[in-house]
DNA sequence: ATTTATTTTTAGACTGGTCTAAAAATTGTT
DNA sequence: AACAATTTTTAGACCAGTCTAAAAATAAAT
């Protein structure tokens, strides 16, 4: 058996990842073969192979979860990821909607040198361009623990620092509405019936619905009404 | 079949246009194999599905040669090869017997604007860190039919252009005699029996096999003897 | 608790890429 | 021209990764 990990095999691992986050139990083989557009069979004949490889834990329907080598392995890839995205939007002028596919490829480059010095050209960065925080040498995340958009209240206000949902159509919803990395949004009003919040946005007014506010991340900011008064 | 040209696939090309350059008949399965270290009964199966996908020309027994498709994707691929390596060596520290391969991974990274971009980045490098031409978007190549150290005469001298051979083993040579792209070489004498050289170079005198000579690229110099005479 | 629905696994087949061993074609030598 | 040596191709097998279709296990519903 190869030890070496395929870019195919590291994906799967990257998924079950992801997957693993929300819930601490173990991923179920439907949820997997669903994230990577798979199917079932595939991903059963896949888990067996990195199970063989001490990537995962695996019981027969129990579903799988990572080993400490597997988790290392994902939050590397991860980290090779998020790094090259930031490359790609702060010096090869990359919009932050279009970078992830490319990330996808270059993040199976082995090269641990390669790693090290692309994160020192870009000044140890701790964020991608989407707000999520990029896992450190010794796979150490640093999750931002911030609020969402759709918990702020009326006459609140805070700054964008990253996304949830990180599908392509969210970042071109986002790009068209003006709404960015660092942007300042002040919570008008909330409608009571769906949750839709009226948000002003460097002067500019509009609505979103809950299922956009539910997706950004904010840190809030003081509210300026309240040291005015 | 499918049109999409796999990594593999990519690098036979590779290979075959490097071997078709030097020979401007059709490529032996043998010495393909022979590059890409590989079996000849492979060479045979993968020669047949590029002859499938248009990319070279094959009749059995007569070897093989690229068609106008294969040999504009060969260049390709060697243009993202080299930008890759401009861009290891001069923004994360790596010594030019360091990159190749990395870059053998980042040349298959599939996106345009990708190679696009990294060329402008580098502000379109002509040459690798090995003084390999770089070829332009059209995939026109600019080679340097500059001489070869063997072929300067005693008293004669030049520039370091780039390096023939650029096995890992003759770079990291040049690297500990100090010899790099740029270095001006002054040729001392000839050895008749054996074709090596006395050289010097930055006020070291050293001494070199033909061998050696024969694989770097130089740019003779106007010789200041002459014009002080 | 038995039936039904869902999830998961197996079995078998296909593609891309590789190999070894043997057959076929080409080239070289006398 | 005939034999030997070399090169190239075929045949058959294997691994990684995928699929479909069917079987087995688990979960849900009555």
């Amino acid at each position: 058996m190869n030890l070496e990990l395929t870019q195919t095999e590291e994906n799967y691992l990257k998924a079950i990842f992801g997957l693993s986050v929300s819930k601490s139990k173990a991923v179920s083989t439907n949820s997997i073969a669903e994230k990577l557009q798979t199917k079932a069979s595939s991903v059963t004949d896949m888990v067996r192979r990195l199970s063989e490889k001490k990537m995962v834990d695996y019981k027969k329907y129990q579903g799988v979860s990572l080993t400490v080598a597997g988790k290392k392995t994902a939050v590397k890839v991860i980290r090779k990821h998020r790094l090259w995205e930031v490359f790609l939007v702060r010096h090869l002028d990359f919009s932050w909607d279009e970078v992830h596919e490319i990330a996808e490829q270059l993040e199976h480059v082995k090269s641990i040198k390669l790693t090290k010095e692309l994160d020192r050209f870009l000044e140890f960065p701790t964020h991608d361009p989407h707000g999520d925080p990029i896992p450190d040498e010794n796979g150490n995340i640093a999750y931002h623990t911030d609020m969402m958009l759709s918990s702020l209240e009326a006459h609140e206000k805070g700054v964008v620092l990253g996304v949830k949902d990180s599908s392509k159509s969210f970042l071109i919803y986002l790009d068209c509405s003006g709404i960015k990395l660092g942007s300042t949004i002040s919570v008008m009003s909330k409608e009571v019936f769906d949750n839709s919040m009226k948000i002003e946005i460097e002067g500019e007014i509009m609505s979103v619905s809950q299922q956009i506010a539910k997706n950004l991340f904010m840190k809030k900011l003081k509210n300026e009404r309240l040291i005015s008064r």
